[in-house]
DNA sequence: GATGAATGAGGTTTCATTCAT
DNA sequence: GATGAATGAAACCTCATTCAT
């Protein structure tokens, strides 16, 4: 490695140093805030710098919704690939059932990323009817980390599809239906966990119901669900 | 009855009349745009009225938008309503079965008003805890709709309640699991399905998936739940 | 005359006049710093009146500019009129003479205008090439007053044209060129003038000449154009 | 010579290499977006060069842009100084229409120098009113190209006027107005010629008359006006 | 009750210029 | 000499809300 390569390589990682420190301000308020209300002033503030500095950093407030939003999936797909890892020896549906878990945990530990992933497969599916959605849409659709989102986006969807097979092989899984709709199911289940959980906030309760006992049923109704014919 | 009050409720009358078609025009936006987007002019051009008189009839766009959440529920009951009356001969499952096909073809027609409902939730459930949310929420919880939403909010969870215990009495319902737990599961898959209903837009499938036999499943998921131990 | 269009007209006229306070104001600014460098900001402020307020009337600063050029058409062709009006009993050169002068001392004394026009008709004329100015040149064309120029735009051309015909006709003109090219060759000096005058600024002597005595020199040599063959 | 100058020329010649390099890519976006929407990150960009570097070599926007004016009355001057050339054995109205002649051409081949030329006389002459063109001039008047171009600046006026004078010493221009009258004249014919050239952008005619027609009547114009008495 | 006008506090983004290395 | 990063002062425009009539 030549010394201009390695000076190259430490200001591409100062680079991501700082874009990190903006990422890590903008979760802040985002999350304090909701994106709409989020100002990018006080982002700057947050992070310690200027508004113009900010800007050369990126350009949108959109596109910096976006990098939290790569952050999300790429960090959901890191403790996916985990927990496939750990269950490798297993049978399909356990690992199946361990990834259910690991998403569940993350919707409700990273609210903040739930609501980033769904913002973007929502701004993903959009064909951009209305003017304004339109726009923002163009804007996005041209950013750096939405094309790096587009890299990783089907990562969940094929990990699990690849195990609800491997369970199918083994003999593990005896549902006939196909695994994309064992997937859809397992996914509203989970977006719906998601919006609850978003939506109740802080509550650590939902009709009298202390969540940790939902997420277990909600792992033993997929169970049924794969187990069953 | 007094010439007095019915005069006044002639005028009750008229200023119900009015706020219905300002509601009217709020959902066409809303839909359009979307709350953040919207703009109080568009609707007041919509409604072929100035905003000074909009603001007559609402004095805030949250209250403009809980007008349609408001709505969003009465619709919902009434639907729910219905199908349990056509059902009330029927065993309980199938009664409970029937309410959740009525949330999903709701979420899957209605999605402003799921959205609003959703929404709704969220401002009932948030403590307030940003700046900006925290005024919205204290200006929010004062108007008229947010208390008329309050009255009737819990009707789909009592209906959906009594009827699994309903089941359970005339065992058709096996699942030994509290009510409420029965119900959250349900209530999740059914956000969940409003969620990627809303999500997808316009599109007809989801991973290769027709929304139609997705829906299917569900229920299918939901009798198998109900009936196994 | 009923009550009902009374009211309206009258609040036409209302709205008449605050348009032209704030016309007044832009004029000011726009011809101390420039179209560039004005602010709507200090335009407001001139006319004491919030920014909101000044966007109310005129949504872009574009759309303000081009009051302005149809102010200054106006009062062009205004002064055309006048003086085609104190020449319709003379022979043709000498109506077309006059025009000329109307011109000269127009430009002389309105540089904002006549810059103002050089630039209406710069957007006119361009198909919108760079990035910006093509966006620039949408918005304004779709603004109010740009259609009202276009109605009034060919004026000073037409009453021209007529007078060259006229005085061809009349025998006072002998020149065999097409009326087209002898307003065009107007036109060029006319346009140099206002130029010479805009950049001049303030000076009144150009290379040690006084202005008037070039004006009169301009003319002259218009005299021999159109008088010899 | 010794070393140390020979090594300062070198370097020398090597700021001037840099500076055209960097005038070039000037002259591309000016022409491109105009002097006002141009970015100083576009230029370097152009040249390839950070900006840090850019302001190495000139420290302002205008001062970049009188470089370009420079040029722009450098190769006028040469231009002219060619037709001189070519005419000095003709009599002199000979000439001076051989310059004019230059002129206009050159006004229709270089368009962002025939504007930055009008552009620099308007500097020139200003003395500065509004506050942000006062503080424009100052920076703008203390610069090195401005100086440089004060010092050609009079060449092209000059050479006319010479001219002149010669054609009325051998006879052949017969006005009898002062050389200086003269000049303006022909020099408010090509402003106005610019101008129109600049304002039509990429159009061949105006009111149906092809430019080039246009051009060759405007020199018979010029040789009626000196040809007479 | 209704209306058009007014308000003003932001909001995002831009860019010439400067600085530290 | 060169570079990328930083700066900050504007600039234009938006829009929910209020007010005077």
């Amino acid at each position: 490695m030549t010394i201009k390569t390695m000076n190259s390589s430490k200001v591409l990682r100062n680079r991501d140093v700082k874009e990190n420190r903006i990422i890590d301000a903008a979760e802040e308020v985002f999350a304090g805030v909701g994106f709409a209300n989020a100002k990018m002033d006080e982002i700057a503030d947050v992070v310690g710098m200027s508004k113009g500095s900010l800007y050369f950093y990126f350009d949108t407030k959109e596109n910096l919704y976006m990098a939290v939003a790569y952050r999300a999936i790429q960090l959901l797909n890191k403790l996916l690939y985990q927990a496939l890892d750990e269950n490798k020896a297993e049978k399909g549906i356990h690992s199946v059932l361990a990834l259910m878990d690991v998403f569940m945990n993350y919707s409700q530990r990273y609210i903040l990323y739930s609501e980033a992933i769904l913002d973007y497969m929502s701004l993903n599916r959009s064909s951009g009817q209305g003017r304004i959605k339109a726009k923002m849409t163009m804007a996005i659709k041209e950013s750096v980390f939405w094309r790096k989102i587009q890299d990783i986006q089907n990562i969940p969807f094929n990990l699990v599809i690849a195990e609800i097979k491997r369970g199918k092989a083994d003999g593990s899984i005896k549902s006939r239906e196909k695994p994309e709709l064992l997937y859809l199911i397992a996914w509203a289940n989970v977006v719906g966990y998601m919006k609850l959980n978003s939506t109740g906030g802080q509550h650590e309760t939902f009709h009298s119901i202390p969540i940790t006992k939902w997420k277990k049923y909600h792992i033993e109704v997929a169970r049924k669900l794969l187990e069953s014919e």
